[in-house]
DNA sequence: GAACACAGTTCCGCTGAACGGGACAAGCCT
DNA sequence: AGGCTTGTCCCGTTCAGCGGAACTGTGTTC
């Protein structure tokens, strides 16, 4: 975002438009109005109205029937569905995260890899009363998460490479923003298998990870736990170093590698 | 569709491709390439290009590295996600269809009401071996499905009136054409508070489905269970009706529901 | 109950965003 | 080498879709 926007190749207006007025949709619960959208995405009341009717038409949207207010569709829901279906791991995690949730009792986490970041694809809840975790859909960065630091320490050089010479902004004060730093890290990393970042993402948060790794031996992701920082210590006692470690490695052969882990 | 396709009023066409594209995207698990795209959708290689690549750039679509297919983009895990967020009745649901699951045995299935059918908005399978069930997205018809038979018997009588001088297409030699007859069914259907549809949305599945009341005590959706017609009779024992029913008061309550139900 | 404000919807002439079709490069198979 | 795929890029043409204003219905205010 801070640099880059001389010339910000534009995309087809009418693509971006649809796409924000179904995330709209989407995210307001309770139907939205063709007014409020048009102000909220800056453009004209017929424009939207048009997309709109188009959407409902092919149903994806639903319009209320005493002609108010436009929500989510019947197409939206299966879409959505099939995307949480073929979203990669998610199919083979479940199990093995509410394993991992009944056994330590914090959220469990699972991410995957993307060229922009870790992809959150699959939560469960804790067991405390108060509601801890990360929402599936999120981006967290590859130097200023767990998730992140645990698949770059077990991914190629090059990679390696290309994150340290990156882009590494402070979310917090905690955040590793020298590289140096983030290398050494990333090497102690590699030696016990699993990565924490404890008040590096947000304040008061702390997250162990270990890598999930594919057929071919690459990282594809990683599982772990998310907790508040006093309740999850930098470095986690070895019962929730193993945990984390053991489902990775379960996760792991559900996706098809083979051979030992290059850990634990 | 049999009728009126005289004008057949176009959306806007941009807005039918995005979607038409997006939807071809999150359903093909491994990736799809942009002329097997074009061809599927009957369209020119350089429009789905252009789309693509908007759709890229906004992170709803993902480029394989080596600059090969196409995948789902982060943005689409984060959209699908909050549709089934705020997809209705489903957080109110999932709890109370696992127990009922585990009460029976067969798969529980909730629906919600919408003007076009009910909509299956989440599902848990059933116990045994082989997978029993309604997909998640499909929208089921008000006078060929248990669900929309439970439903429609609980609306109200303008409501009732739709359906019986609608569209009463049978999808097996079981579903019921004849007004009269379906009339005479609604009647039962509401005295003993479930409704089931052997071989009438399909041959050999049958459902049993109970209504559920939001807070103005309206139906807004069911809950019921799915199973092979040889494992779900016809006519359910008194344990199958009372739980399906119990489980309907249940989520009724948790939609702000008071007082009693019109059944049970 | 007239006047207002604000919702969603519809209409129409103008225009530039998006289209098609073809060229191009890169990677596979023979 | 060739042929046969991919995905990507270019450019002149054109009609899809835009803005803006008019219309309709509903709830609110005096």
């Amino acid at each position: 975002m801070p640099e880059d926007d001389k010339k910000m190749a534009e995309g087809l207006q009418s693509v971006i438009l649809t796409m924000q007025i179904v995330d709209q949709v989407a995210r307001t619960g309770k139907g939205v109005g063709v007014t409020s959208l048009a102000t909220a995405l800056g453009t004209s009341k017929s424009r939207i109205h048009r997309h709109l009717q188009t959407l409902v038409q092919q149903g994806y949207v639903f319009q209320h029937e005493d002609s108010e207010r436009y929500e989510i569709g019947h197409q939206l829901v299966s879409l959505g569905q099939a995307v949480l279906d073929n979203s990669g791991l998610i199919g083979s995690t479940r199990d093995s995260l509410l394993a991992l949730r009944d056994r330590l009792g914090h959220s469990a986490v699972a991410s995957q890899l993307t060229p922009d970041g870790m992809l959150v694809i699959a939560t469960v809840p804790g067991r405390s009363p108060i509601e801890i975790g990360v929402r599936v859909g999120s981006l967290l960065s590859f130097h200023g998460s767990a998730q992140g630091k645990a698949a770059t320490a077990f991914s190629s050089e090059a990679f390696q490479r290309r994150v340290l010479t990156g882009d590494l902004t402070a979310f917090t004060e905690h955040t590793i923003t020298d590289p140096a730093k983030l290398s050494a890290e990333l090497d102690e990393i590699r030696r016990r298998g699993w990565a924490t970042a404890p008040n590096q993402a947000a304040l008061g948060l702390n997250t162990l990870a270990s890598p999930i790794l594919d057929g071919s031996g690459a990282v594809c992701g990683t599982v772990g736990i998310v907790d508040l920082t006093q309740s999850l210590a930098a470095e986690p006692g070895p019962e929730h170093t193993a945990a984390v470690m053991e489902t990775a490695r379960r996760i792991s052969v559900l996706m098809g590698h083979s051979g030992p882990l290059p850990f634990g």
